[in-house]
DNA sequence: CTCACTGCAAACTATTTGCATCGTA
DNA sequence: TACGATGCAAATAGTTTGCAGTGAG
């Protein structure tokens, strides 16, 4: 989503656009994504000394809340957002956690899974588990 | 995976075998699934009232170390087990948060994705994210 | 000028850890 | 008997909330 959009979307939901809600969509519509709320906070705390760690968890959960962000729970640290439209699953790796994204055809795979009747998809995501270059045991083929 | 040979690897990875865990074992190879540390915890409480949450975390830890139950990050809230071996996927309803099991074809999973070079798969689960049956917002179709 | 938003600190929740005691092997 | 496991309580980490002051519309 483009930032203008975005902050058109914003006020659109009724949210006012303060300058730290404008630094964090700036800060996150630019980024390379798989980042945490802690670390949001220290990117825009360096131009925007004062801002809060309970205001960038508060505009993530409105990001989230408008379609602008997901959130992401794949391992057990904190959680993660993903500000990419497109939708792509993601390879994690089990010994350093390092994430990367892996392009999904989408009608693919939800073609692949038969609902109960009554359920409605929204989405679908899929996430593989495995070791990343550097964290492959040895012995573990290339 | 039947509980005398759950019991079996779990003193061969050199674990002793107590009551608790004994307890653990119990509950869980007969569980349903999706189950949280809490609700194990009250479960096993029924029959052994002094058993500590702590025990049954560090139990549930063991257990995925030896292979016999895996982690579910699907939402927030808490962290949730599961027991059988046989993978599949899951829908899970992002209003109610229940969550349901997918059979999934693992092998069409896995050939869905090209991995970047240097990258060593263990395991694919995919997530579907929708409304369940109680959930569906009207003029949603069934 | 109003009421939503902010920063701060305290509260909360899930999970882990330290330690004295207990009990399996 | 030794040392790994337990229960308890305290510690930690991530996130949310309450509140008085601030500022966007």
């Amino acid at each position: 989503m483009e930032q203008a959009e975005l902050v058109q979307k914003f006020k659109t939901h009724g949210y006012k656009m303060t300058p730290q809600r404008r630094a964090i969509i700036e800060t996150t519509t630019g980024s390379l994504s798989h980042l945490s709320a802690e670390e949001i906070h220290q990117i825009v705390s360096k131009r925007m000394p004062d801002i809060a760690l309970a205001t960038v968890y508060n505009t993530l959960r409105e990001l989230v809340a408008i379609g602008a962000a997901r959130e992401m729970n794949l391992s057990n640290d904190a959680r993660r957002y993903e500000f990419s439209q497109d939708m792509h699953s993601h390879f994690v790796c089990l010994v350093c956690g390092k994430i990367q994204d892996v392009q999904t055809d989408q009608h693919k795979l939800a073609s692949l899974f038969k609902l109960n009747s009554g359920n409605y998809a929204i989405r679908y995501e899929a996430t593989i588990y495995g070791y990343c270059p550097n964290c492959a045991p040895v012995g573990i083929e290339k």
